[in-house]
DNA sequence: CTGAAAGCGCTTACAG
DNA sequence: CTGAAAGCGCTTACAG
């Protein structure tokens, strides 16, 4: 068998045995390269190079018991909330070598549900997700199998559930508070529906800042200290 | 062994072991259903319901040479188009039983051939590509492992390519055709810069229906006839 | 209709 | 430093 051997190369064991080692040798190039000896391992490199060999991830996880991929489940990809979300959380996901699945449950219950049972099937290391109404029921399979899962853009009742949420009392506070403190005094609220959480999170932070009445008698320059803008349309 | 015994179950063997069958026929349950007897089958899958067991996808993979799964590869999620083309992706792909993972370029070529190598890993069953310049070499790999790719926005030079793509030329015409028919001489067009593909080819389009000319003098009615609507501002 | 067994392609102790 | 071997959790012919 010749060195130049480009011959169907699909396994580990076809680089084995181009490369003239075991597929143990191969395996360690791979993963632990410091303790394969030089020649050796630039012999392996070299065939691997070559051939374009590429290692079969499904046979790696299962015999690693860990994906290194995570799930992102949100309600709508299309709202630019969402999306940024999305696009942040595979920045993340990449820098630390993992890959990313976007579900998107469209606000059905029924999607949200299947998603989370796929990703939990795919034995996703960790799962994002926007919930819709309740926390799912298959939420418990994920806690039972010790899936890390974080809510986004919404905090949770129970205590050791993870999440990650605007303080949106705190934006309305602080818009309501800045215009008082430049002298306004008649102030108009638009928002959505207060059935959206976050519409009424700010009224109530609106409503607290103006109970509280201006703080301190100075203006601040025009255009200074923006506040509430993480409203990106959610509702 | 009592037949409300829940311990751990982790394997489709703890799930044989609890409904008194073998591995086979759990397998059997679950993906050929109709080859069970009834009564085999009920037991069955009462058990698994009872204690929530879900199946491991990296061994399922593994074993069945395939994955379900698709790539997209896009250049920025965030741009308006490509987050609708990632929305129909995932849409298409749920409605198939395929997960979809969303991988960001971000207009870097490297990022780019690192995400394609990482979906030959996960040994995807399809992948859709935004190229971002040149065709990437990896490609190569790919289509030596007849993974099919569809490039997206993006017309191939390659023959045996398939790919999607918005016939921008005729959409200037369009554009510039309707105003014509109205009775417009002056027309203007405002644009991006002609380096990117799609910006030239429009203005192309445009060109090619002024030297035309108009066709026929009628006057449709205002609101009429909108053409060239697919810009949304890959610019 | 059911079970026993092989094998998917890797990684990882364990010998040598 | 290297190789042989077990095993990850499934699916699928193949017997019975």
């Amino acid at each position: 068998m010749s060195t130049t051997d480009t011959s169907v190369i699909h396994d580990i064991r076809d680089v084995a045995r181009v490369a003239g080692v075991s597929i143990g040798t191969v395996s360690n190039v791979l993963n632990r390269p410091h303790m394969v000896a030089d020649t050796t391992r630039e012999r392996v490199e070299e065939v691997i190079a070559r051939t374009g060999f590429v290692r079969n991830a499904s046979a790696r996880h299962l015999r690693q018991g860990r994906t290194r991929t995570i799930g992102l489940v949100v309600q709508d990809v299309m709202n630019p909330f969402f999306t940024e979300v999305a696009r942040a959380a595979e920045d993340a996901a990449t820098d630390s070598g993992y890959l990313l699945y976007l579900c998107n449950s469209a606000g059905s219950p029924e999607k949200e549900a299947a998603y989370l049972r796929a990703l939990v099937e795919q034995q996703v290391s960790g799962v994002l997700l926007t919930p819709l109404q309740e926390i799912p029921a298959v939420m418990n399979t994920l806690r039972a199998r010790g899936t890390p899962v974080v809510l986004v853009d919404r905090a949770s009742e129970q205590p050791d559930q993870c999440s990650t949420a605007v303080d949106d009392v705190h934006g309305g506070d602080l818009a309501a508070s800045h215009l008082l403190s430049i002298g306004r005094r008649r102030i108009a609220f638009i928002s959505s529906t207060w059935s959206i959480r976050q519409c009424a999170d700010r009224r109530a932070g609106v409503r607290r800042a103006l109970r509280r009445g201006p703080a301190v008698r100075t203006r601040s320059p025009a255009g200074t200290g923006r506040a509430g803008d993480d409203d990106a349309g959610r509702g």
